[in-house]
DNA sequence: CGACACATGTAACACGTTACATGATTTG
DNA sequence: CAAATCATGTAACGTGTTACATGTGTCG
């Protein structure tokens, strides 16, 4: 739902159209997540349909369809501000399952998954520094963007060790497989 | 994609059915998320149309619909094992978004946005410590699920730190804003 | 029997993505 | 004029969520 509620914020400024509202988007996130122009669109429906926003009428007529934010969108935008939204159980994270349930797989070497997705995770690290220090440092929102991208990836390297950690202490114990199967070859995909 | 590849992943131990798939999933991710049943079906159906799991007829005639991984589906497994999914722009942070834009908005204190939150967050922190401590030391799984939520919830509260920092720094230059605005009221929401 | 758990599904919806279609305006 | 850009939309698809419908077997 961040879509949805960036869009309400930035309306909440004043009146805005479609792409004038897409390019706002990118540049107040540091360009760092390109938004796609036809949500834009189908999100402002959503909005209006369920009276958060309404048609602009300053902009009728004209060729740039203006929204402005309602009484009851400012209030579900002050809801977002003011509301963490974590609530449950977290988001499924892929790099974890993935981990986990490998675990249990004859014939994966968990630790290779591991050292495979740590390089990686490395190498967009490198990347995304490079990006900040290239950067004059002018752009506040790409600072904050990439740093919060870089403490993320950090965490996840993090993770990967602490779980190798982990699991070569707790496979001491436990024999090993009874039924050894044929290694699956972990091979690039094609495309 | 998650629950797809992880499914296959489950069926390449062996043929499975519907309920059996779940309940393997919760379990071996340390039933951290739970997992829709309606959402096993669904993925079944896609995975045996794509070709990467068909009918297991062993099962035949029971009420018990099991599946078999074919070859083209353990290809496609192993190239989930081996290559890293984050490829182009990150997946798109609610939070960052959230403080991004409201650093942006009039009338929005976005130290008070970040300091919610990170009450919020730290909070979670202490919840998931709890249950790593009251479970026995038994269940691997579970505790690396756990310590995979720490160590990211502990990277978030690094970077609304940061965050603010990097604001703080950042406004000592600029002029105050131009047409102070009614300061919105940051209220919970109701549901 | 009746209630409950097991087991499989379907429907409706939200969000996201990519691609395509259609005009109007600007610019080389 | 022709091509690029601006601007609005729609269609199709994938994943995920919740809720509902439908049967069957078990157990008090």
């Amino acid at each position: 739902m961040s879509v949805r509620h960036a869009l309400l914020a930035l309306l909440s400024e004043g009146p805005k159209y479609g792409l004038q509202l897409r390019q706002e988007f990118e540049e107040r996130t540091g360009d760092v997540w390109p938004l796609n122009v036809g949500q834009v669109y189908t999100t402002l429906g959503r909005l209006e349909r369920d009276g958060l926003v309404e048609a602009d009428d300053a902009h009728e007529d004209e060729r740039q369809r203006g929204y402005r934010i309602t009484a009851e969108g400012e209030k579900e935008l002050a809801a977002w501000f003011g509301t963490p939204s974590e609530a449950g159980s977290p988001p499924r994270d892929e790099l974890v399952i993935k981990v986990l349930v490998a675990m249990g797989v004859p014939g994966v070497e968990v630790g290779d998954v591991i050292q495979i997705h740590r390089r990686h995770l490395v190498e967009l690290m490198q990347q995304w520094t490079r990006i900040k220090e290239d950067e004059g440092r002018l752009d506040l929102a790409l600072a904050l963007a990439v740093d919060a991208e870089l403490f993320r990836l950090e965490s996840v390297v993090r993770w990967l060790d602490a779980a190798e950690g982990r699991m070569k202490r707790s496979s001491l114990g436990p024999a090993p497989a009874a039924t050894p199967r044929p290694r699956l070859r972990l091979r690039a995909r094609s495309r």
